[in-house]
DNA sequence: GGAGGCGCGCTTTAC
DNA sequence: GCGCGCCTCC
């Protein structure tokens, strides 16, 4: 985030008069729209009234959202401060920011933003016309929300291994965010089957009870409370309204409801809208996203001009026909047709592997071979459906020396000493925030443990005070004795002396607050025997994360970088400066783009995946989890330039078990001409000749003991497949659940049971 | 109250 | 195969 974030946008609203324009002052340079196509620059000229551009993958979305962008300040006449341009990630964010500074030299004052960011701006001004909240609240993510969930659903008398925190917050954000004004009828909003629903709704309740209190908003609460304010109150909607002349989706097909009625209340009143998005590309159905959005946009909006992008600028001839023949599977879609002119290039290679470490071992000779033959690493990328694949892939890589980045996965900031220091932060800046306190009031060790802190949150409760009041309060620490009273006592004097560091840049805030919380004492007690070297690493990065941020921010303070640090994504951190593989899930993927390829582990229950194959053609609806899996795929393979890889394996551990898998049923939908090694008819005997079988599987039922060379007794649970695929799922006493292909498995009965 | 040990359940995907 | 929750022992 940029320093212009961070000015008061009312005032900015209120400088109506200061109407020099800054398009007099700024010059591009001529020929901006030159180097573009026709439905490009047509997107660009379009300056008035609705806009849909239907953008296929590679086709220079992008772009076209830049150069729209300084053309409209430079011919439109329109304001860069009147422009908001919504994006889904930071990254994406930065990037467009950068590319129109690029374009237009000094231009200051454009709204480049996520949707969440967006909100979390607004509200940080706007949240007191609501009840309850102030503008300090604190943003909680998943596990900040989870932990409070925790809490919760003990206190309601539920079972916590039954409603796992993670699931009740999955259920609840998805009823947030589909009755977001609570009026829809309890049967329309059914959670998971067997499961209670009033106790769920109980839950529910308390939840949105205790992050009122605790002055908090969830990820979801930023973007349905933004709403409220504009729903309840029409003049400070107006003021937005009023303020951003043009607004821009990017990934429009990505926005849920909630998303969409935000749009629609900023572009009121003028209209100038213009929303960018692939029906194809969508891939978060399952958070919310409703791909009607972009499907019914042209009746949403009346009239809207509709332009496609059909021209890919990235991928070679065989991965666009390739992609484009996976696609077309799909039934629920707006048929487009893909060209490019930049030739067919290399087929595609299909790579079967033994388990999932040779597959690791595949694709770090893939990257060899790409770096061998003078292909950088910043051009390449791997992409895996689920993260515990990330593992294997890593370890291959490290063997290989091939330097890679991974994006996404075990973050930064889940870190216990970086989650430790944001804590106190964070409890400073707001002082209602029960769940920091909570985190944070043993750490370093004072004394103080669940029993003690049970009674003050009970007194707290009672009295409708913060946790961290109560510690302030002579007759909450009656009931408490000994180690644990002092220690409360001397906690919440120590928040109290670093209140003034909210004020102050965030940078020095982390030093005052890393002395007062007795840095070296916190640090040597988290010491598991592997040293406190990473930890104060970690810690010192994040101390020159908020000197940059100061830098950059010079009025954000610590409030500003809280803010800012609670809304990165995991895609943010891709650094496309070093030259390293970058790895991450197909997910992460989106928007991004490299020349080599690799897509690991295109499996059945992998990619698609086994949830979203149990969920497919169950709802009735039009939307098809099955369909989503194949976008993503799409998505994946659409990303290479060059060239595409696509390995996967015949055999792979769940949760420590080895399991048999079979090849996705969307490699199937590849044309063979366009799949190395295969001939044009399609003919793999040669291919699966090696593995061909020659003895006969023993007979089994379910329910045999049977033994095993290296794994020895066990029981079968499980019988599939037949003849050479005959597999069976066996229960092991001391090695778990493992799937033998029987042919190779050498089972023997055991017991008499024949 | 805190440290250490065992067992269970889990893994989509994420702003 | 790991992290978390729960249990036991100091």
């Amino acid at each position: 985030m940029r320093a212009m974030d961070w000015m008061d946008v009312r005032s900015m609203v209120r400088s109506e008069e200061g109407r020099d324009s800054a398009g007099d002052r700024l010059k591009p340079e001529p020929g901006l729209l030159d180097g573009l196509n026709e439905p490009q620059r047509e997107a660009c000229r379009h300056v008035g009234g609705p806009l849909l551009i239907l953008a296929g993958p590679g086709s220079g979305k992008t772009r076209v959202i830049t150069h729209r962008i300084v053309h409209l300040i430079t011919e439109g006449g329109v304001r860069p401060d009147e422009i908001l341009a919504l994006t889904f990630t930071n990254k994406a964010a930065n990037e467009m920011r950068q590319r129109v500074e690029r374009l237009l030299p000094g231009v200051r004052g454009i709204w480049v933003s996520t949707f969440h960011a967006m909100c979390a701006r607004i509200l940080r001004r706007e949240i007191e016309v609501l009840d309850g909240f102030t503008r300090d609240f604190s943003i909680y993510d998943t596990s900040d929300r989870n932990a409070l969930l925790k809490k919760v659903i003990r206190d309601v008398g539920l079972d916590l291994t039954k409603f796992r925190p993670a699931m009740v917050g999955g259920w609840i954000s998805d009823r947030k965010n589909r009755d977001f004004k609570g009026t829809s009828a309890l049967e329309d909003l059914t959670g998971p089957p067997g499961f209670d629903e009033e106790m769920l709704g109980r839950v529910q309740t308390k939840y949105e009870d205790a992050m009122r209190a605790a002055n908090a908003l969830d990820f979801d609460d930023l973007l349905i409370k933004s709403l409220v304010v504009f729903d309840e109150h029409p003049g400070v909607r107006d003021v937005y309204a009023r303020r951003f002349r043009q607004v821009m989706v990017d990934e429009y097909q990505d926005t849920n409801r909630v998303q969409y009625l935000l749009t629609r209340h900023l572009a009121s009143g003028h209209g100038n809208l213009a929303v960018v998005g692939d029906p194809d590309q969508s891939i978060y159905a399952w958070r919310g996203a409703d791909i009607r959005n972009i499907l019914a946009f042209e009746e949403d909006f009346g009239a809207p001009k509709v332009i496609k992008l059909e021209q890919n600028y990235r991928s070679k001839g065989n991965i666009l026909k390739a992609a484009s023949a996976v696609i077309a599977n799909n039934s629920a879609r707006k048929a487009k047709s893909l060209w490019t002119d930049a030739g067919d290039g290399e087929r595609i290679a299909v790579i079967e592997c033994g388990d999932e470490n040779d597959e690791a071992r595949e694709i770090a000779y893939q990257i060899q071979g790409w770096k061998a033959h003078g292909g950088r690493l910043s051009d390449v990328a791997v992409f895996y459906r689920a993260n515990f694949m990330q593992r294997a892939i890593e370890t291959a890589l490290h063997l290989a020396k091939v330097p890679y980045q991974v994006v996404g996965g075990v973050e930064f900031y889940a870190r216990r000493e970086i989650r430790d220091l944001l804590g106190y932060l964070k409890l400073v800046v707001n002082p209602s925030d029960d769940v920091a306190f909570s985190r944070v009031v043993n750490v370093p060790a004072r004394g103080i443990g669940e029993t003690s802190l049970g009674r003050l949150a009970s007194w707290a409760e009672d009295q409708g005070c913060p946790m961290l009041a109560a510690c302030r309060s002579a007759e909450a620490l009656a009931a408490i004795r000994g180690r644990a009273k002092k220690g409360l006592a001397a906690f919440g004097e120590l928040v109290e002396r670093l209140a003034p560091i909210r004020d102050i840049d965030a940078s020095v805030a982390i030093d005052l607050a890393l002395e007062e919380m007795d840095r070296d004492r916190w640090l040597r007690a988290m010491d598991d025997g592997t040293g406190i070297e990473d930890r104060e690493a970690n810690v010192d990065e994040l101390r020159s994360h908020a000197a940059e941020f100061d830098r950059l921010n010079p009025e954000g303070k610590l409030r500003g970088f809280l803010q800012d640090i609670a809304l990165v994504s995991e895609v943010d951190g891709l650094d496309e400066e070093l030259d390293k593989a970058a790895l991450m899930t197909l997910h992460a993927a989106k928007g991004l783009e490299f020349q080599l390829v690799i897509i690991a582990g295109v499996e059945e229950e992998l990619l698609p995946h086994a949830r979203s194959l149990a969920e497919s053609g169950a709802s009735g609806s039009t939307w098809d989890a099955l369909e989503e899996e194949r976008r993503l795929f799409y998505v994946g393979m659409t990303r290479a330039g060059e060239r595409l890889v696509i390995t996967h394996a015949g055999t792979r551990h769940f949760f420590g078990d080895q399991r048999w898998t079979r090849p996705s049923r969307f490699l199937d939908e590849i044309p063979p001409e366009l799949i190395e090694g295969q001939a044009a008819d399609g003919d793999e005997e040669d291919v699966l000749g090696v593995y061909e079988p020659s003895a006969s599987a023993i007979q089994l039922a379910v329910g045999d003991r049977v033994e095993h060379d290296h794994f020895g007794p066990g029981r079968v649970e499980q019988l599939q497949g037949s003849g050479v695929n005959a597999r069976a799922l066996v229960r092991f006493t001391h090695h778990g659940t493992k799937q033998l292909l029987l042919q190779y498995a050498n089972l023997r009965l055991v017991g008499g049971a024949v």
